[in-house]
Formats: structure tokens, C-alpha cells, sequence
DNA sequence: CACCTGACATAAT
DNA sequence: AATTATGCCAGGT
């Protein structure tokens, strides 16, 4: 469980990097990691991520839908682990709106 | 090489 | 405001 899977595009890592490049307490959307990485869009990153086996250090919980939505976690979308992606947030000090949504204040600005 | 799928985004209805 | 349809791009079959 320390090492990934063998078989990484090069696009995998290039997401990976940005992913970890967001600092805690704050969240970006896949359409700005994507961004971050120089290629894809939110879609390809949203199945980059669902793919991979993932280290501890991706903070992929800091990825997050574009309308505030947590999106989704543990290879599912709006699976039972996004529940525990939102906690997660929280206790990073990310602030959600009493909608459900997080706050736009807390997302990283794109390049 | 062609078709299908998918942790998204945006516009239109 | 919510739901549906279309566009995007990379990976897998």
C-alpha cells in the first residue's frame, strides 16, 4: 500500500502534482487543477483521480466541484466517503455555507 | 484505429 | 431554482 500502481501516465502524475501543490485549508475544482496541470479538463482529472490508487501525500480530498459541491471520494461520485471528504475539509479549516456548498472564499484562485 | 466511459463545466429549457 | 442536454479530454476496451 506504499507504492501506487506501476502503470501512471504522464498526465496522472502531471494532476498529482498540482493536487498537492493546494495548501491546506483550502480547496480547488477540478477544472482548476486541471488548469494547474496544463492539460485536460475537469472530467479527465475527475477520472485521473478515480483511477489511481493514491498516496497518502494527494490531498485529493482538496478537490472539489466547481459550484461548491464536494464532488466525489474514495473512487465514487456522491458515494458515502464524500461525507467524510466534507469532515475532512472542515477540520483542514475549510468553511461550508449553511447550503451544503463550500465557501468560494476558501477556493484556490486558478493560474 | 474507432467507440465508449467518466470523482466535470456550462448553457439551455 | 432544478433538471436535461452538449462539450471537453484522457483512458480503456
Amino acid at each position: 500500500m506504499k507504492s501506487p500502481d506501476g502503470h501512471v501516465t504522464s498526465y496522472q502524475l502531471a494532476v498529482y502534482d498540482a493536487v498537492r501543490m493546494i495548501p491546506r485549508g483550502k480547496v480547488a475544482s477540478y477544472a482548476t487543477v486541471a488548469a494547474m496541470a496544463g492539460r485536460g479538463t475537469g472530467r479527465t482529472v475527475g477520472t485521473a483521480l478515480a483511477k489511481y490508487p493514491f498516496g497518502p501525500e494527494t490531498p485529493c480530498h482538496r478537490v472539489v466541484k466547481a459550484d461548491g459541491s464536494v464532488g466525489g471520494y474514495g473512487g465514487e461520485p456522491g458515494g458515502p466517503e464524500a461525507s467524510r471528504k466534507e469532515k475532512l475539509l472542515r477540520a483542514e479549516g475549510v468553511k461550508f455555507q449553511d447550503s451544503g456548498k463550500i465557501d468560494p472564499a476558501c477556493f484556490l484562485l486558478p493560474e
